[in-house]
Order: C-alpha cells, then structure tokens, then sequence
DNA sequence: ACAGCAGGTAGACAGGTGTATACATGGCGG
DNA sequence: CCGCCATGTATACACCTGTCTACCTGCTGT
C-alpha cells in the first residue's frame, strides 16, 4: 500500500532475508528482526504494534509487486496462442525471482498463525478468481461450466505455488516440474470436459473414432 | 514401532494435544511439553536426544495407526463395487477421528524443519504408491499409463490431506468437501484418458455420438 | 541380596525473549 | 526561533528457554 520509509522497509525486508528453507514468518522474534535489519530492538514498537500486525504487513508487502506480475501476466496471455504453456513458464519464472515469497506463502498458508492463514487464503482465492475469469471471458474451455472452472483455477494455483518449492531449489527438475504441471491443468480441463460420461463411455468413443 | 513406555508416551501424546489451530510440531519446547504430560522437564532427555529426534518419533508413532487404517482401506475396496465414493468417504471419517494427526501432517509437510518434511514427504508418496498399485492391480482404469497413475494418486492424497482440515473444522461443508473430492479424483482420471487428444477433438466426440 | 540401570526429580546457569519507561535526534510548520 | 512529532536509542524488568550436574527411586538379572 503505502510506499514504506526506511525502518519498516528494513524490518520488512530483514523478514524476507530470514524466512529461509528452516524458519517460518511466525517463528520470527522481534528482537532477531531487529538485529538482521541493524536498528534496536524498540524501533519496531515505532512501526507496528506486534508481531501479527508485522506479518500482515510483509504479505501485503509482498502481494503489492505479486498484483503487477498479475497484470503482465494477464497482458502477455492475451497475445499468446500457447497459452498454457507460456503461462505456466512465466509464473515459474516469476517465482524463481521471488523465492521468499513462495517459502514464506508455502509455509504460512498451512502455518500457526489463522490471521496469516486466512489472508493468504484470501489472496489466493483473488488469484484463482482471476484466473478463471480470464478463461471464461476468453472462452478457453466454453463446454465446462464456469463453477467447475473456478474450482479447477483454485487447484491449480495452489498445486503451481507447491511445486514452485521445488521448481526453485531442484534445478534439474524444472523442466519436469514445468511440464507436469502443464498435464496436471489438461487433465483436470479435459477431465472437465468428459466428465457426465462413464469411464466405459469415455473408452467407447476414442476407440470408436479411431477404429 | 516399539510399544512406547510410560513417560515417552505420555510426552508424545502432549504433542498431539498441543498442536492444535495454532501451534506447529516444531514450535512445541521441551518444558512445555514436559508440563503438558505432568512430568519433569528432564524427563525429557531420558526418551529423546532432542526436539528433531522427538519429531520423528511422534511421525513415527502416527505412521503406526495410519498404516491399519490403510490395511482397512484396501481390504473394503475389495469388497465395494462404488470404490470411489466409498473410499473418499472412508478416508476422511478416518481423519476426522483422528484431527490432530491431520494438524500436524499438513503444518509440518511444508514447516520449517526440512527433517520432518523430507520424513512426511516419503510417507505420503508410500501412501500414493500403495494406491497407485492397488488401482494398477485392479486395472480400474486400464487405458492410462502407469506412471500417469501413480502422478495422480500422489496429488490425490495430497488434495485429500489439506480439504480434511477444512473438513474437520467446518462440518457443515463437509457433503460438499466430499463431492469436490470426488469430482477432483474422476477429472483426474477421466482427463487423462483423453489427454492424447486437443480439446476440439474430445468436444467433436462427446458431439458426435450425442447428434 | 546386591549391583546396575532406566526412569523420574530438583536446582542452577547463561542466554534469549517481549515489553515498558525514559531519553536523544532531526526535520518541518508556525 | 520554538515546539512538535516521527524516528531511533538505552536501560531495565520479569519471564521463559535448553541444558548441565547431581540425586533419588524401583525393577530386574544374577
């Protein structure tokens, strides 16, 4: 929201710097804050009256730069014809870029804290929203309806930001995480698709064509 | 494994009463454990090394009744010929009876201790691989490849682990919880069937036998 | 009957934590 | 120029933490 002024912008950002593969947004003491930012331990009473307000404030921090990715994304989508695929590459490599907001997302979505679990709940299902929106509007996949849709967007940002832990620390697995990913979202649209049919239907009309 | 003794138990079964909304495994400290089980803080060193090795016990003592669960789970799917709706319902009245195992599953699968993780981790894909050749075995949907089966079944279980948490805590979505987890595994099958083909092929076919 | 040992207890230590109060600085409006 | 107010600092307090050493109990095998 408001651009931030030095000693909240370094308590916040200390707070980035610390979320690592073994700590957690919740884990964090106010006086560690203080000391990873170089200020006294008092000055963060200066800017935020606890430790919950505190992380409320990094999310917000963090879905301020996540919304214009957001746009970019939905700029690029609309001139692309591969658009799953190039979707799904460029969420991966805006992660890559932010690896301490998808640990910090991971970890408090199903951390300790319900305030931080409901609002990343909340920003997620705003992503999902979105997304879904688009697919509507842009008649992707018009035989499914737009509930299914919504809820097959709400997966899939959830199994992207999953994988993205792994997509960012195993490099040698990001090509299979990024095509993985692309069958999990096919499946599940093209699952949609089929889905009145009986598996014995479905099995009766590929072979039919094809015999 | 080893039937635990008096106080070891007593220290595990404190960890399962404290972990609850808003507390991690990891974030449990030894004194408050110990008061938790009526018991001396130095009790604690008598059962275990330190916190990790005390987490790893309480997934241990966990996995044990998990697994009679999954041995009931394998021997009704013999018998039931709904398999998928029986098992879904089965798995999450299991959970249900069991919420702080549930809890503690998904707070610590992506929590800040990466022992606890990587140990979670190979549970569940052991869970995914058991199910994935049960339905292999059972050839209940023979058209798909094997490792196609066995990609599905670990995002099965893993779905299934984080909507029981809603499904614990809000009883009143529970039929709906049910549903979408049905309709979540079946779109997963059911795509990939048909994910040799582009979207317009399978709308051709469903329009086709239906005109 | 006695030694050994696992289980449980008591007290103390250094270090960390959140928080309150009081003090210092520096820029800005009147 | 004065006073205000935001920002940052220093000191101190009570409390909680993990860990160490020492001691006590009761069972068990020989």
């Amino acid at each position: 929201m408001s651009a931030m002024t030095g000693g909240k912008l370094k308590l916040v950002q200390a707070a980035l710097r610390l979320v690592t593969e073994t700590r957690s947004l919740t884990s964090l003491g106010l006086r560690e804050l203080a000391r990873e930012a170089g200020l006294n331990p008092n000055t963060f009473y200066r800017h935020f009256r606890n430790l919950d307000e505190f992380g409320l404030q990094v999310l917000g921090y963090l879905a301020g730069d996540m919304k214009a990715a957001v746009r970019e994304l939905r700029r690029m989508a609309r001139t692309s014809d591969q658009a799953s695929h190039d979707t799904v590459a460029y969420v991966y490599g805006y992660f890559l870029s932010h690896p301490a907001a998808v640990t910090l997302a991971v970890r408090e979505l199903h951390g300790s804290s319900p305030l931080l679990r409901q609002a990343l709940k909340a920003q997620l299902d705003a992503s999902a929203r979105e997304m879904a929106e688009d697919i509507i509007e842009r008649k992707l996949v018009p035989s499914v309806a737009p509930a299914t849709i919504h809820e097959i967007s709400g997966m899939t940002i959830r199994y992207i930001l999953f994988r993205a832990m792994d997509y960012i620390d195993a490099p040698e697995q990001r090509e299979r995480i990024q095509r993985e990913t692309e069958e999990f979202i096919n499946r599940q649209f093209r699952g949609a698709m089929v889905e009145h049919l009986t598996p014995e239907q479905i099995a009766a009309r590929i072979a039919g064509k094809q015999a």
